[in-house]
RNA sequence: GGCCCUAUCGUCUAACGGUUAGGACAUGAGCUUUUCAAGCUUAAAAUCCGGGUUCGAUUCCCGGUAGGGUCACCA
């Protein structure tokens, strides 16, 4: 079964990650079931809608990784044909009627379009809750458009999911209770009723529906710009409300594609945690190459020392942006220049004319971490390690704290570290 | 308030009706290349309440309670 499936956000507002995990869960079904997807701007609101909105849900989208099977997105106000068109069907054969208002603070029009509901009762099964049945009387003949040529978002997304075949319709738990009154428009229409999955929503810390107002970032664009990486947001998308029944946590987005079901996905609304979403950027992280960490260099660094610095950066942070201020704060510069030395911090500078002679023995090739600990560590067990370590790491970073000693020294490498001690011990004499 | 949905550690979650209720994040303790980070080990931590059904309920049913969603000429 190849599904056809669609993700049609509103352009009221930039993209939230609970929209791109509704992108992601229509996505990954498409791709699993060898199916399609369509994106389509839900626009019919003219007043609400914004270009830049558009534009901003277009490239997180972009940079989220998705690609749609329509190159270009589906605009509803660019189709009031093909709605003018099923209106008069519907007023012709007296399903909808041209209805008149009294007009009122939020009825503005003397002349709206009605839908004839008869009240029926409205049972529609969900992929991931089972049967939901409602008692539409009490909608009564709902309103579907302001005019022939101003469609309702009821109405447009019922036309649309029809006239696109759309077989699945993956939706925030937010449009339960919008299904039955679109179940009524598609048998007007005498459309065939798609499978519905309503997905659990993305709750703030306090349980409420995620939003601006919860404090914490809503936003794709915001996650980008503090240094997430797209397959960490979308892993950690995944894994909210869904899991494959395994211990597996970290997912590449085939991974996820193979493994994903939306029968799996969980009922409840689940709590946004920023903490985990981190522990999972930094796996992914791990696994990136160092072309990423590129951008968080200012220019006057080295291209071969940035090489060498990126693993111990790597290591320390959470997220891009968190390496990027790192950077920025000076916090590594003694990579870069010679540290100012505060002798007394210094401790026991008396062991370090001994490693150097044992530093000076090693060749240039040999100065990694692990051959510089080798040559030093029988010194270090004698004589003491604090008495040892301590000085060195001193005296090469001119901080009390940093990556361990060895790790230093092989960045520095053999020149410049035994430059660093000889200037200590030369003052010492 | 009406209607609808939901309910396992603080959080995300696992568990054919039978498990010492498992894992991950976070937290506490300890270890390490006397620091920082990471890492490793370890500890504490949950089935909302009440009735059924059953030899046996986290699991099935009913009722409470709590939370959420939705009730537009917005989407």
């Amino acid at each position: 079964m190849s599904a056809i499936v669609r993700f049609a956000p509103s352009p009221t507002g930039t993209l939230h990650v609970g929209g791109a995990r509704t992108a992601l869960f229509n996505y990954l079904f498409a791709k699993q079931t060898g199916g399609q997807i369509f994106l389509r701007i839900e626009d019919t609101d003219r007043e609400r809608s914004k270009p830049e909105f558009e534009q901003n849900i277009l490239e997180s989208l972009d940079w989220l990784g998705f690609k749609f099977d329509n190159s270009q997105p589906i605009r509803q106000s660019e189709r009031t044909a093909i709605y003018r068109e099923a209106l008069e069907k519907l007023i012709s054969n007296d399903t909808a009627y041209i209805s008149k208002e009294e007009i009122s603070d939020d009825k503005k029009r003397g002349e709206v379009i009605r839908l004839r509901n008869s009240g029926q009762k409205i049972t529609f099964t969900d992929l991931i809750r089972g049967e939901i049945s409602f008692d539409t009387t009490e909608l009564g003949d709902f309103v579907i458009a302001k005019s022939l040529d101003e469609p309702l978002y009821h109405f447009a997304v019922v036309v649309d999911d029809w006239e696109m075949k759309v077989s699945h319709i993956i939706r925030g738990e937010d449009h339960i209770s919008n299904t039955p009154r679109q179940i009524l428009i598609q048998e007007a229409l005498r459309a065939s009723r798609p499978v519905y999955a309503h997905i659990p929503l993305i709750l703030a810390p306090d349980r409420s529906k995620l939003s601006k107002r919860s404090g914490s970032a809503v936003s794709v664009t915001e996650y980008r710009e503090q240094g997430f990486l797209p397959g960490a947001l979308l892993n950690y998308l995944a894994l909210l409300g869904w899991n494959p029944g395994t211990d597996q946590e970290i997912f590449s987005l085939d991974e996820l594609i193979k493994q994903f079901s939306l029968t799996k996905i969980q009922k409840g609304g689940a709590i946004f945690n920023l903490e985990k979403l981190k522990w999972l950027n930094r796996e992914h992280l791990k696994l990136a190459g160092d072309s990423i960490w590129e951008n968080i260099f200012t220019v006057d660094w080295p291209s071969d020392l940035r090489a060498r610095v990126i693993p111990i950066i790597r290591e320390r942070v959470a997220t891009l942006a968190e390496g990027e201020s790192l950077i920025a704060s000076g916090e590594y510069d003694y990579f870069r220049t010679a540290p100012t030395i505060n002798r007394t911090l210094l401790k026991t500078p008396e062991t370090l004319a001994k490693t150097i002679i044992l530093l000076d023995a090693l060749a240039e090739t040999d100065f990694t971490a692990p051959q510089i600990k080798t040559v030093l560590w029988p010194y270090a067990e004698e004589a003491g390690r604090g008495a040892v370590l301590w000085p060195l790491r001193m005296a090469l970073t001119g901080k009390d704290r940093s990556p361990d000693p060895f790790t230093v020294a092989s960045i520095l490498g053999k020149k410049e570290t035994l430059s660093r001690l000889r200037q200590i011990t030369n003052n010492v004499e």
